[in-house]
DNA sequence: CGGCGCCCTTGATGTGCATCAAGGGTCTTG
DNA sequence: CAAGACCCTTGATGCACATCAAGGGCGCCG
C-alpha cells in the first residue's frame, strides 16, 4: 500500500522541473527546508530549487571528491550515505528519508566526502549553495531554518556515536527500529508496519554490526514478539517493549 | 577606531573583559571563527564577542537542558563535550581546543544537549548566537566561515563513526593520538611531545573502549617504540607507523 | 520455466575486548 | 610527612559479537 505522494498528484510523465517543483504544495513543506516559514518565504525558497532531479536505485547522487555545488532536498524515495576511508573501509553512516537535507559535508572544503546512493527510485530537489546563501542573507527564517537543519544534523551525529560507543547489539538495533517507526510517522506513513529499503549488510555497517548479527538479534525480537519480521517486512508488534530494549532501565519510555 | 592596539600590549590586570577581547590580535585569528576574513570584516566579528568568560577544571562550560544563548570560542584550556542519555548512559562526544567552536548542538531546539566541561582551567569568548545571525546576514565572510565550522563538525562527527564503527582498538587509539598530533601542531605546539588533558576513562568513552583496553593500548605501543608513554605524557616516536596503525593497508600514508 | 545471483537465516566456532581484581604511582591536604 | 583520593597499569577470566560455513527464499532474465 504505497502512499501516494503529493495530495495534488501531478502525474507529467516528462521532464519534471518548474511547475512540479513547488514547495508551496509539497507536502513535506513541514519536514523540509521551509519549515516553519511564512507563506511569502517559502515562495521565496521555491525560486532556489533549480532543478529536481531522478536517481535510479543503486545510483549515486554525489561522490567523495565532487566539487560541491548543490544541496539536495530528498522528495521522494530513500537514500544511504557513505563515507569511503583511505584504506577501503567503507560505512553506511546514515539514510535519509523524504524531506531531509543532503549534501552538508560539502561545506567546509568545497568538495564532498560523502557518498550518497539511492536505496530505491528517488527524486530530489536541488538547491544551487551560493543562491541559498544569498536568500538566507535576506530572509531570516530561512537563515534560521538552515541553520536549525545543520546543528539537528550535528545532534543526529553525536546520537549515532552514543549507539555505536556504548549500546550492545540488541539495543542498536531497536534504536535503529524505533527511530525508522518515527520517521515513517512523522511522513504519513504508519508507525507499526513499514518495508525497510536496506540490506541487513547496510543495517549492519550503520550499526557497527555485521549483518548476521542484525539477523540473528532481529529474528529473537520476532520470537519474543517485539515484532513480526519477513525479509524486508516489519511489523512493530510490542512498540513499549523495543523502546524499552532501546533505553533500558527507563522503565516504559 | 582601534587600529593601534595591535602591538601596544594592553596589560589590564583588572577584569579581563573588552579591551582584551580582540580577534584582531588574538593568536587564534587563524583557528577561530574570523578564518580567512578581510581586517575589517575581523573587527566587526571581534564586536560580537560580548564577554569572556573562564571556567576552572572540572566545571561546565554549557549543561543538557539549559536554554541556547550562545556559542562559546575556546580562547585558552581545553573541554570535552559529553552526552548522558536518559537511561544514565554517558559518553565523551568530542575534546575542544582553543579556537574551536562549542554550543552548535543549541541551535537546533535553543535547548542544549549536551554538557561541556572543563579539563582544565580555561577560557572563552562568549558569542550572542542571535546577534552572530544578524551579523552573519550582512557579512558575507562570516556567514560563509560559520557555515564552514558546522559542515566541519558535521564532516568530523562522520569521522567517528567510522571510528566507532570499524576499527580495532589499536586503530582507534592511533588515530586519536595522530589526531591530537596534528591539532597540537596546528597550534603551534611540539606535533610529538604533549600532554594529555584527559583520563583514560575519557579516551576510552570517546574511542569507544574501556579505560583497561586504552591503557593496554598504548602500553602496547610504548613497547613497540611507536610512543612513549609515561602517565599523561606522550612522545610520538613513530608519526609514520603511528598513522599505519590507524589506517592500514596504507603502505606509508 | 529454469537457472543464477542476491539476500537472508541459522548453526558452530573463534577472538577481541570487557570485566573482575590487585597493586602501584602521584598529587592533595591536614 | 603521612593518609587518602585518583588515576594508571597489568594479569586472569568471561562473554558478546565476529567469523566461517551451509542452505533456503525470492526476483530477474535468458
Amino acid at each position: 500500500m504505497q502512499v501516494t505522494i503529493d495530495s495534488t498528484r501531478l502525474s507529467d510523465s516528462s521532464c519534471a522541473t518548474k511547475d512540479a517543483v513547488r514547495c508551496t504544495n509539497c507536502n513535506l513543506r513541514e519536514l523540509c527546508l521551509p519549515q516553519d516559514m511564512t507563506p511569502d518565504d517559502v515562495q521565496r525558497v521555491n525560486a532556489l530549487v533549480t532543478a529536481r532531479r531522478r536517481v535510479k536505485k543503486g545510483e549515486s547522487l554525489q561522490r567523495a571528491g565532487e566539487p560541491f555545488k548543490s544541496l539536495y532536498a530528498v522528495r521522494s524515495g530513500s537514500f544511504k550515505t557513505c563515507i569511503a576511508t583511505e584504506d577501503g573501509r567503507n560505512q553506511v553512516t546514515g539514510f535519509k528519508m523524504s524531506g531531509e537535507i543532503i549534501g552538508l559535508d560539502g561545506i567546509s572544503t568545497n568538495v564532498h566526502i560523502i557518498d550518497v546512493i539511492a536505496l530505491e527510485d528517488s527524486e530530489v530537489c536541488a538547491i544551487p549553495f551560493s543562491r541559498l546563501e544569498e536568500a538566507s542573507r535576506e530572509i531570516a527564517g530561512l537563515q534560521k531554518q538552515f541553520h536549525r537543519i545543520m546543528s539537528r544534523e550535528i545532534v543526529g551525529e553525536q546520537g549515532a556515536m552514543v549507539l555505536l560507543g556504548s549500546m550492545r547489539a540488541e539495543e542498536r538495533v531497536a534504536t535503529f527500529l524505533v527511530s525508522l517507526s518515527r520517521r515513517f510517522r512523522a511522513r504519513g506513513y504508519s508507525a507499526t508496519e513499514f518495508h525497510l529499503r536496506m540490506t541487513r549488510e547496510e543495517i549492519g555497517s550503520y550499526l557497527g554490526l555485521k549483518l548476521e548479527t542484525v539477523s540473528r538479534v532481529m529474528s529473537r525480537f520476532h520470537e519474543t514478539g517485539l515484532i513480526s519480521i519477513n525479509q524486508k517486512h516489519v511489523v512493530i508488534l510490542d512498540a513499549d517493549g523495543l523502546k524499552d530494549v532501546a533505553s533500558p532501565s527507563t522503565a516504559g519510555n
